[in-house]
DNA sequence: TTCCCGATCC
DNA sequence: GGATCAGGAA
């Protein structure tokens, strides 16, 4: 709010609180509130994961593996496969000695295995220079491979129980829509906006249980798409409740090849490299037989087999890049031979 | 800004 | 069979 000394003339120029100022006031008025219906609904409702744990504070080590599997990955399937890749790397220590083929092969159905070599990078980023232990501050940890913004705040939040905010999309959407008013199902407050008011709102020393239980509420009730403000803990509070409109769809290009996306192709060729033995590499013709069995390739006659051998070169050389696949070639008789393995 | 996956829901 | 869901890095 506006204290400034011009209130202390008589005829003072008109300075109206703008309205990033009167938000901030009404989160400050209402946070109270807030903090009794979302404590006590989390109580009752909060979802119970294996790396969770309000009362006291998360193992850092487990709260490191389940945030890197979060960020992309949905929590029924970190649930089942937390507990295994617990077991496969026990310490850090641990999983820093992984080589690249045992993560990524550890990392089987999670998606995204750029995340998986960050994770171990990450390890032994921690084994150096922090003697094998995970640091508590945001400065620190956001320096370390594969932790970002959200995942550095998430730490020390859920680990360390430090009074800091944390913002990821569902923290994000549901702020934007209890404390103010949105048109549509996609329109947020603007990131900086959201930073103050996270800031002002959360409990003092109860960040961990607070951010868990609205991030549990973004993903219950307040999810992007079809909302449940009936059911949701905060409608009373909340200045979207029932107000939203549909978004008009916008779908962004990826690129594709023979109507799929690339990412897709990348995955399917890791995954029959994750199913080859140990030492056994693959050439790029029978990867090409597998990709596009006999039948499929009569479906498209008019693409010369050429531009798959083109296109293919491309997508395994962006996972060489990554880390993820080793290449060989060998000369035969004037020609390459071309092999794939997963990276050692 | 665009690229990285895949299980599950509709 | 298409839509959905998500954070980090370059």
């Amino acid at each position: 709010m506006s204290t400034s000394s011009d209130s202390q003339h008589r005829t003072p120029p008109l300075q109206l609180p703008s309205q990033e100022d009167s938000l901030l006031c009404h989160v400050a008025t209402i946070a109270p509130s807030l903090h009794i219906a979302v404590t006590a609904w989390f109580a009752e409702y909060g979802r119970v994961f294996p790396w969770r744990s309000t009362a006291t504070p998360q193992d850092p080590y487990i709260t490191l593996l389940a945030e890197c599997m979060l960020q992309q990955t949905q929590t029924a399937r970190v649930s089942e496969k937390l507990p295994l890749f617990l077991r496969q790397f026990p310490t850090i220590q641990a999983l820093a000695k992984a080589d690249n083929a045992t993560i990524i092969r550890a990392w089987q159905g999670m998606g995204y295995n750029n995340r998986a070599l960050r994770l171990r990078d990450c390890a032994r980023e921690l084994v150096i220079r922090f003697n094998a232990r995970i640091p508590d501050t945001l400065e620190e940890l956001q320096q370390l491979p594969g932790i970002g913004t959200y995942t550095a705040q998430a730490l020390a939040s859920f680990a360390y129980h430090r009074d800091t905010a944390v913002i990821d999309v569902n923290i994000r959407r549901v702020y934007s829509r209890v404390f103010a008013p949105q048109n549509t199902l996609v329109d947020t407050l603007a990131p900086a906006m959201v930073q103050s008011v996270a800031e002002i709102v959360f409990p003092r020393g109860q960040s961990s249980l607070w951010h868990q239980a609205i991030m549990d509420i973004g993903a219950l009730y307040c999810t992007a798409k079809k909302t449940k403000c009936t059911e949701c803990p905060l409608v009373t509070h909340c200045r979207s409740a029932y107000h939203m409109k549909p978004a008009l769809i916008t779908k962004r290009k990826e690129p594709s090849y023979r109507g799929q996306p690339n990412r897709i192709w990348r995955g399917k060729i890791v995954e029959l490299l994750r199913a080859l033995p140990a030492r056994k590499t693959l050439s790029t013709t029978t990867l090409l037989h597998k990709l596009f069995p006999p039948a499929t390739s009569q479906l498209f006659a008019d693409m010369p087999a050429t531009n798959d051998r083109e296109w293919l070169e491309g997508i395994l050389h962006g996972l060489e890049k990554d880390g993820i696949i080793r290449i060989t070639r060998t000369y035969a008789d004037q020609r390459a031979i071309v092999r794939i393995a997963l990276a050692l």
